[in-house]
RNA sequence: GGUGCCGUGCCCAAGUGGCCCAAGGGGACGGUCUGCAAAACCGUUAUUCGGCGGUUCGAAUCCGCCCGGCACCUCCA
């Protein structure tokens, strides 16, 4: 197993090819982080998905990851064609907003947000990175990487920042097929900014003395710009260059573009060897907004009652390089699947209890369809052929479960401990902290229903069918769905899903 | 105008030159099991891959044109 490789599909030179690691079987691996002005919604998290997959993956065929994911808490501004001249920043944006107004300053809500993204984070079984700095605390790296890129020639001050000259930097555009030449040619019409000496150029420093967040630097009081942070954070955790760095493919231009630029400029070496760009999420077959209503976030998914292992598995369901289409259906087959892990888990644990003597006779079979799993994971992340597999596990284990040995449980637990660590899809990792998200399920009376279990148990034993029945039924209109078995009724909470 | 992507069954979605008369999930239908229900398991459900032409011994996969959809071109994951 460690001859296998890891092959991704790479925006630089568009084709599949596999990971090559400067340091044999250490990743050094960057993704960008959110912005923390509100909860991050289900498209972000999709793109933080890919990125965990590739972890996963990489640490599947023995690799270790240096993993670094940032947090963006400054210099994101609202809208770029007027930026430069003077755009709000996001995060000032938000406190302004009905949202904001919980909040007593920006520093404060962006700590709400980043703990809320922390948590939902952890609810989606994502890998922690081994450091997610911040964007405000990494202010005199990014004051001093601006200064060195005036001195070595490749940026400019002007009365209203520090910006980079594109036309300084040849490779400009190699990413995105953004060069200056093409950029002239859109016809979009830009407010042009006579404090720039190309339209292309863009900022490093603002200088703003009115601006919420604000610091002290040579080119006075004022603010990074929102590209800068990566470039000095990529290369102060990780090195001049990275094996691998990913985001939204909405960040090929410009953010990446401008990454590139800053950081080849900054150090005379290649900034990353490969690139991964997650394609959009749309909702119920169009783009996600807020203004048609099919706007999710992790909690809104949550509060309807939503397994957050279904929630990964929906949005892990297709492959990263084509757009997902996210619907209420998808999410409710993939509540199905779930269970279909959960209970392969309680069955194999029970095998392990109580199992035979028996021989172990689904241990090879399951071995191969780990294999398979793993195949399709490190061709590109073939997601979809993965769970397919997964799931074929799942019936191998279930077609048995009434008689599994415990030798059968003992590969049973291999194989879904196995899956787990490749797809995080059979249980949580991890405890979530934070305040609890109401779910349809915290919101039962739970002695009431076991009484009416008891009763109903009872109306069985005496052949009263038919209260029994009724008891099924009442409980049914509530939303309370029961389950028989030989140990005895469980129930669930149906969820509207 | 520039750059790139996609169109596979009722729905979601793999496959990108022969192993494909096309995975897997959902749905539907039939069966086993069950007081009922659920779950589980078994079986059936695309001679066909947006349309038309072409290349090839061979095409869902390559090429051309057309139709339809999407993304980016300084808000966005």
């Amino acid at each position: 197993m460690s001859e296998r490789t890891l092959r991704l599909y790479d925006t630089m030179t568009r084709q599949v090819k596999p990971l090559e690691l400067i340091e044999p079987g250490c990743l050094r691996f960057y993704s960008c982080g959110p912005t923390v002005y509100s909860y991050a919604h289900i498209g972000n998290f999709r793109t933080f998905l890919t990125a965990d997959l590739v972890i996963r993956t990489a640490e599947a065929i023995g690799w270790t990851v240096k993993y670094v994911s940032n947090i963006t808490d400054v210099g994101h501004l609202t809208q770029d064609d007027v930026a430069d001249a003077g755009g709000e920043d996001k995060m000032a944006s938000a406190l302004k907003s009905k949202e904001g107004e919980q909040f007593n300053n920006v520093w404060e809500l962006a700590e709400y947000y980043e703990d809320a993204f922390r948590e939902d984070w952890a609810r989606l079984n994502l890998r922690e990175p081994f450091v997610r700095p911040r964007a405000t605390q990494h202010m005199r790296e990014q004051i001093v990487a601006a200064e060195q890129l005036i001195e070595q020639g490749y940026a400019y001050e002007t009365p209203t920042g520090v910006y980079f000259s594109v036309d300084s930097f040849k490779g400009y555009g190699k990413l995105s097929g953004n060069t200056q030449e093409n950029l002239r040619k859109a016809v979009r019409e830009v407010v042009l900014d006579d404090n720039k000496k190309e339209q292309a150029d863009f900022a490093l420093w603002k200088k703003d003395d009115k601006h919420l967040m604000q610091w002290y630097s040579p080119f006075g009081w004022g603010f990074p710009g929102w590209h800068l942070e990566c470039s000095v954070m990529a290369r102060m955790y990780l090195g001049d260059t990275l094996d691998l760095h990913a985001g939204g493919e909405d960040l090929v231009f410009p953010h990446h573009e401008c990454e590139i630029a800053q950081s080849e400029a900054l150090t005379g070496k290649p900034f990353s060897n490969h690139w991964i760009h997650t394609r959009f999420l749309q909702v119920n077959g169009e783009k996600m907004s807020k203004r048609t209503g099919n706007f999710y976030t992790v909690r809104s998914l949550l509060e309807k009652g939503a397994d957050p292992l279904a929630i990964r598995y929906a949005l892990i369901s297709g492959i990263y390089t084509k757009p997902l289409n996210f619907t209420d259906q998808g999410l409710s087959d993939a509540m199905g699947n779930i269970e279909r892990f959960k209970r392969s888990d309680a069955a194999v644990a029970a095998a392990l209890e109580n199992g035979g003597d028996g021989p172990d006779t689904i241990g090879v079979a399951l071995d191969e369809l780990y294999e398979q799993a793993l195949d399709a994971m490190t061709n590109d992340l073939n997601t979809s052929v993965a769970l397919a597999k997964a799931l074929e596990g799942t019936r191998v284990i279930q077609r048995e479960a009434e008689s599994l040995s415990k030798a059968s449980g003992e590969s049973g637990k291999r194989y879904l401990d196995r899956i787990n660590a490749l797809l995080g899809i059979v249980r949580p990792e991890r405890e979530v902290a934070g305040p609890a998200v109401v779910t349809p399920a915290s919101k039962v009376d739970e002695a009431r229903i076991q009484a009416l279990i008891d009763e109903r148990a009872a109306a069985k034993k005496a052949k009263n069918f038919a209260r029994a029945d009724e008891i099924r039924k009442e409980l049914d209109a509530e939303g309370i769905e029961l389950r028989d078995s030989p140990e005895g009724t469980n129930w669930v909470v149906k969820t509207a899903l």
